[in-house]
DNA sequence: AAACTATATTAGTAAATGCTAATATAGGCG
DNA sequence: CGCCTATATTAGCATTTACTAATATAGTTT
């Protein structure tokens, strides 16, 4: 593999360069990643969705990803972690809900994405996803 | 733990009703979730961050990760397997590049977040991330 | 205060993941 | 044709991750 190469140079340099100077960039960057490994779990994308209607208890999140009590804490308590959710005590019972607005913009951007994927229309037959 | 719950019943039962009764529904919840976790690996990130500037060969995107040009095929297959990057070949190389506008969106959208989270404006800093 | 209930935590385990090292492939070019 | 170069694949290993089972905690209520 050599330097030169027909994709140019200019444009990787421009990435390269943040992450070489940037001790901000290349925290966001495992920030970011971090953030998307979180929603990379099933179980836990589903807690979100729920979410997303509103604020919820953990009985009810179990029921929606159909695991234990312990597993649905433990999800949990690595989205609070990332301050992708909060909780509040209500009475005897902790109400879940979404921290961030920011990352209720990713999932709704996501499932926009994934409604395109099954569409019917035809713009989104072209779309690389629909396959 | 109990069904009667202060949280009440509707809003969970609209994505319990939905995992229950559609199946396109199932499918796109771990769809998303793949993509979500492809995401969530900073190598990745970093790679799909470059693309987002242009076309890009496999050396350059070594020279991003600072990773082996083993582990970046295998980081581009994956990526590839879900329709995230496609390529093609120029004369004796292959150039990537984004094949989905949607993810464009995710990453753009995720990038966002972060400058929220690092931001100075008064706004920013009631954002639950900026923590 | 004691008991109850909802949620959180911990330890241990099986499975998934990302890496390296070695090897294979495939197109371009002498 | 046969070598060269860029990229892809495979096997093996170390680490991470999501789960279960058991236990702890902390409000609430009696």
């Amino acid at each position: 593999m050599v330097d030169k190469c027909l994709c140019g140079t200019e444009k990787h340099e421009i990435i390269k360069k943040r992450l070489r100077e940037s001790e901000t960039y290349r925290e966001n960057v495992e920030k970011a990643s971090r953030i998307f490994a979180l929603l990379g779990d099933s179980n836990r994308m589903k807690i979100m969705l729920a979410l997303l209607e509103g604020e919820l208890c953990v009985y009810h999140l179990c029921e929606i990803t159909g695991g234990s009590q312990s597993a649905t804490s433990q999800h949990l308590r690595k989205l609070k972690d990332e301050h992708i959710v909060k909780s509040r005590r209500e009475a005897n019972q902790i109400l879940y809900s979404v921290a961030d607005e920011h990352v209720s913009l990713i999932i709704k951007t996501a499932l926009e994405h994934l409604k395109c994927f099954n569409c019917e229309k035809e713009a989104c037959k072209k779309c690389p996803l629909a396959k």
